[in-house]
RNA sequence: GCCUCUGUGGCCAAGUGGUAAGGCAGCGGACUUUUAAUCCGACGAGCGUGGGUUCGACCCCCACCGGAGGCACCA
């Protein structure tokens, strides 16, 4: 237990003070100006403006060449902090105002803020965990070392050694009894109170967003507390994490565009993986049972609120189950995720709540069209009568669609969008689902599912097609589709029909957007608010020339 | 790829044909309980880049570069 007494007790001996004036020694002009001979003084305020007129960096390199003459390291090697500040403030929050405790303390983080009063300033220290006060009096460590904190910077790592008080005004703060900087700063922060506001700054520098911006930090910190969460759910039901190949030899798991990249040791072209799927469900064969990954995938596709061309997947396959355990495994792993980042199943997306609490309606597709549009379509009509109703509802098709197809894109246009309350929409038209298992009841269907969340695809999950010959049949015709030219179509992938042939367990499969899933959890409408740095053009302008060395 | 909007000192931000407000930070000074501290003082940009129109352009036009949103495309 901490032992408190009250304040105005000292826990370190006062520094002796020195007797030198604060700002003579480090400030040349002003020596010069009370030496008054003319010359000097000319040449003292031309001095004076061109330190006055030097960039900040120009000054901050000054700084650093200022310490190192004295034989301080401006980037030392380390500093033995004793707690984070959040435990500071657990342990002594509950300190009365004016109280002080003899405790030493040593902190270490980044200073954000500083306000000098004279003969006493106040900082504001910051590390991962919060901020704190210090408290720095020239009474307790001296003028000198009063005078070489003033000097510091926002933005400089500095750790401090001190002891615990709360001030008149209740604030918990460190009076500080030494100091040492940590890590010097040539840039300047971002206005204090403003922060960084450019959104193209915010990204290309996510550092000084991260540094500034409290809201960055809130969407990281849901970011990762959802991952945490998704990981250990799966992991308490007996799922295996692995990791799989990057670098894929053929193209396929989804149907999408890849990028290609060289291996110089093979001369050959490998694919960046567009999915996660295929070497999982090897791994099934394999006969782990249960399996995830939660790993980036590449898309050769464009920008936009919703898109990234590398984002974050979480596929996980379990043996023995079909599509209706992955509803209860979806339900549970977001709306746990949810719990453990926001503290709160229900979610606030432009002012609309959503309640993400299992269990959610479960509808299928044409009975959610049914009810939506009051049209009645089914991918096992003839297509004619389908055609019909596309006319009827004011939406094109192709010559080339089935019945399917077409309820697929009713679904897709009219119906998707409407949905808000977290929704299981399940039995996709089979035309529509290639990688899919055939409905156990209608061959026109598949069994699978979307969750939809706010008008927009969150998961996707399939009874897994385990049937060799038939994979190879659907390999066969993307080919075909590939070779006529069309580049999101996959390849022939015979090693994993050789899997396949060795038998694959009925299994159920589930896949999650996880950049999605932390954009509706963080309340935010761009893919690139969840990502720590997006994907973005070349920066105009950064040059040598931002970098001079003095 | 297309459309609209957008780019002003380190950061925030006004100005939208007549020769760049203001704030923060930084610099000098005052101040031992502030919390976006306050007060005083001095300083700093020619307005993304390149052309063009004009007596004159940050403001108008064109192209290019970066960014945002939308469309197309895409799960």
């Amino acid at each position: 237990m901490p032992r408190w007494h009250p304040a105005g007790a000292k826990d370190f001996p006062p520094v002796p003070r020195h007797g030198a004036p604060l700002m003579a020694e480090s400030d040349p002009q002003i020596s010069a100006e009370t030496a008054g001979a003319t010359d000097e003084v000319v040449e003292a305020e031309l001095e004076h403006s061109e330190e006055e007129r030097a960039s900040i960096r120009a000054q901050r390199l000054g700084k650093v060449a200022a310490l190192r003459e004295q034989g301080v390291n401006p980037y030392p090697y380390r500093f033995d902090r004793d707690r984070t500040i959040s435990e500071l403030r657990e342990e002594y929050g509950s300190l009365e105002a004016g109280e002080e405790v003899e405790v030493s303390v040593r902190l270490a983080g980044r200073l954000m803020l500083k306000r000098d009063q004279g003969r006493l300033t106040f900082g504001q220290l910051r590390d991962r965990s919060g901020e704190v006060q210090l408290f720095v009096s020239a009474g307790v460590i001296g003028k000198e070392e009063l005078a070489a904190f003033n000097d510091l910077d926002r933005g400089d790592w500095i750790g401090v050694r001190g002891t615990v008080m709360v001030t008149k005004k209740g604030e918990l703060s460190v009076k500080v009894a030494s100091f040492e900087l940590l890590s010097k700063a040539l840039r300047p922060l971002p206005d204090k109170w403003k922060g960084l506001a450019d959104v193209d700054a915010r990204y290309r520098q996510r550092y000084v967003d991260l540094t500034v911006n409290s809201d960055a930090r809130r969407v990281f910190e849901i970011r990762f507390a959802a991952v945490d969460s998704i990981r250990r759910e799966l992991a308490s039901r007996g799922f295996l994490e692995v990791e799989t190949p990057l670098l894929h030899l053929q193209q396929g798991g989804a149907t999408a565009r890849p990028f290609i990249t060289h291996y110089n040791a093979l001369s050959m072209d490998t694919y960046l993986r567009i999915a996660l799927e295929l070497p999982l469900k090897r791994l099934l064969v394999g006969g782990l049972e249960r399996v995830f990954e939660i790993g980036r995938v590449f898309r050769n596709e464009g920008i936009d609120t919703r898109h990234n061309p590398e984002f974050t997947m979480l596929e996980a396959y379990e043996a023995f189950a079909d599509y209706s355990e992955m509803m209860d495994l979806t339900e549970l792993l977001v709306s746990q995720a949810a719990l453990a980042a926001t503290g709160s199943m229900v979610v606030t997306v432009r002012d609309v709540q959503i309640d993400l609490a299992p269990s959610w309606r479960r509808v299928s597709m044409v009975d959610l069209i049914s009810e939506t549009l009051g049209v009645e379509i089914h991918p096992s009509m003839p297509i004619e009568q389908a055609r019909k109703i596309l006319d009827g509802l004011g939406l094109t098709y192709k010559p080339t669609w089935g019945s399917g197809r077409c309820t697929h894109e009713v679904y897709d246009e009219l119906v998707e969008h409407t949905v808000i309350a977290p929704t299981i929409v399940f039995d996709h038209p089979r035309e529509t689902s290639p990688l899919a298992k055939p409905h156990r009841h209608d061959h026109s269907l598949v069994e699978r599912f979307e969750v939809i969340v706010d008008g927009r695809e969150l998961a996707n999950a399939y009874s897994e097609l385990n049937d060799p010959v038939e994979q190879l049949a659907r390999f066969r015709d993307e080919a075909d589709l590939k070779a006529a030219g069309d580049p999101e179509a996959g390849d022939v992938d015979l090693d994993y029909i050789r899997a396949l042939e060795f038998a694959m367990p009925p299994a159920g499969g589930l896949g999650i957007g996880i950049d999605r899933l932390i954009m509706l959890l963080a309340g935010v409408e761009s893919i690139r608010e969840v990502i720590l740095f997006p994907t973005l053009r070349p920066e105009a302008g950064l040059s040598d020339a931002d970098f001079p060395s003095a």
